[in-house]
DNA sequence: CTTTATCCGGAGCACTTGCTCCTGTTAAAA
DNA sequence: TTTTAACAGGAGCAAGTGCTCCGGATAAAG
C-alpha cells in the first residue's frame, strides 16, 4: 500500500487535501463550547448560542455539524463515555461487590448531576435501546450484577434493568434535588440501596419480559 | 343585601350580565379537551391544538383564558386534585399503616401513567413548593408517614421530603415503562418499599435541611 | 508570490407557536 | 320583535429557532 494516500480517508478514490487548521481549531471549539451549553441547559438550547460562546458563525458549525442533532449527538457520545467509564472505574477499585455496586451508583449520579443532556437522553434512550452508550453502561451494571449476585449480596431476581431503571429513575430525583439539597438525593439512594439486598420477606413479583 | 346583585360577582359594582349559554358550553368544552391534550402530549402542546379539538377558534380559547398558562393551570389543578384525592382514598381504606403507603404508591402510581402534564408539573413543583396542590399531596404523605412511623413499621429518620422525592422520582420511571413494560416499575417500587422498611444495619444520612 | 480550493460568518428564509384584532353572528334584555 | 352587548372564529402579527446562501477572507498547493 502507497503512503500517498495513507493519512486520508482511503475508501474515498478522490484525493482530500488535509483539514485546514483553522477548521480543525473551530470544530474543536464548537464541540467543547455545545458541551457547556447542553450541560447546563439540555439538548433544548439555541444553535445561536453555541455558535456565539464558541466565537465561530453559523456557516461555520454547519459545515461541521450539518444538523444539530449531530453535533448534540458527538458531543453526548464523548461526555456519556466518559462518565460511564469514570463510574466504572469507581466500581472497580471497591474489592467487596456490594461496595462496588453503591460506589458505582455513587460516582455515576454525581457525574450526573450538572449534565442536563446527559439525563434527557439517558432516559429518551429506555425507549430506543440500541443507541450506543447505553450498551456501554449495561454491560457495566450487568458485571455488577452479576458480581453482587454471586457473592448473595443482592436480593434474588434483581435484573440488570431494574439496576439500570432505578440510575435513571435516581438521576431525576439528582437533578431536582441537587442545587438546593443534595442530601436528599443520597438519602433516597441508600434507601432504594437497602431494599436491593437480599432478606425481604418477599419477593419481587415477576417480569414476564424477562426470562429466567 | 339585595338579591339583584346576589348571583353575580358583589366584588363587581358593574352589573354584570349572566354568561351566555354557548359561552359556558364552550368554556367546558375547552377545558375538557385540553385535559386530553395536556395528558397525552405534556404543556408544550400547540394552543391551536387544543381549540381545534374543542371545535372553538382562537378567540374564543383566549377570551376564556388569557394566556395558555391559565388553560394550563386550570386543568391541572382539576386533574392534580383528582388524582391525589384518588390516592388519598386509597391510602385510607388500609387499615394497616404499612398497606395504606403501599396501596397510596401504587395508586398513586398507577394514575401518574397517563398523565404527562402532571408528571412535568410534579417535578416543577419541586423548586416551587408554594404551588397549591403540591401541599394538598404533602399533607396526605405527612399522615402516611406519621402514621407508619408511630406504628415502627417506618425506617426511622424518613421523612415526607424523602416519600415525596420518591413519589417523584419513580413517577419518573412509571412513565418511561409503562407503556412497553409495565411491571418494570413494579419491581421498582417494591424494592424501594422495602428500602423503607426498618431494620437495615445503617441509619440514613442526616438532613441538615430537615431540623428534628 | 500567485492561485485557488476551502473556509468563514452573518443576514435571511421557512416554519412553529403564543397571542391579537376585527368582522359577522347570536343570545338575552327591553 | 327589536336592540345591543357579548361572543365566535380565523387571518394575521411578533418572536423564536433550525437551517441555508453567498460574498469576502485565507490557508495550502504550485
Amino acid at each position: 500500500m502507497l503512503d500517498l494516500m495513507a493519512e486520508a480517508e482511503p475508501l474515498n478514490p478522490a484525493r482530500r487535501r488535509a483539514p485546514r487548521a483553522d477548521a480543525v481549531r473551530n470544530r474543536e471549539a464548537i464541540v467543547e463550547a455545545a458541551a457547556e451549553v447542553l450541560a447546563e441547559q439540555g439538548a433544548a438550547v439555541d444553535v445561536r448560542e453555541i455558535a456565539r460562546r464558541s466565537g465561530v458563525g453559523m456557516g461555520t458549525l454547519y459545515r461541521h455539524f450539518p444538523k444539530k442533532e449531530d453535533l448534540v449527538r458527538t458531543v453526548l457520545r464523548r461526555d456519556f463515555s466518559q462518565w460511564a467509564e469514570s463510574a466504572r472505574l469507581a466500581a472497580v477499585d471497591a474489592e467487596d461487590p456490594w461496595a462496588a455496586l453503591a460506589d458505582f451508583y455513587q460516582q455515576a449520579l454525581t457525574g450526573y448531576a450538572r449534565h442536563r443532556a446527559i439525563v434527557e437522553n439517558l432516559a429518551l434512550t429506555w425507549a430506543e435501546p440500541d443507541l450506543e452508550g447505553i450498551q456501554q453502561l449495561r454491560r457495566v451494571i450487568e458485571r455488577l450484577c452479576a458480581r453482587a449476585t454471586a457473592a448473595g449480596l443482592l436480593r434474588p431476581g434483581v435484573t440488570t434493568d431494574d439496576l439500570l431503571l432505578l440510575l435513571i429513575s435516581l438521576g431525576h430525583a439528582v437533578q431536582l434535588t441537587d442545587e438546593c439539597r443534595p442530601h436528599l438525593w443520597t438519602r433516597l439512594l441508600h434507601i432504594s440501596l437497602d431494599g436491593l439486598r437480599p432478606g425481604h420477606r418477599a419477593p419481587l413479583p415477576a417480569d414476564p419480559d424477562q426470562p429466567r
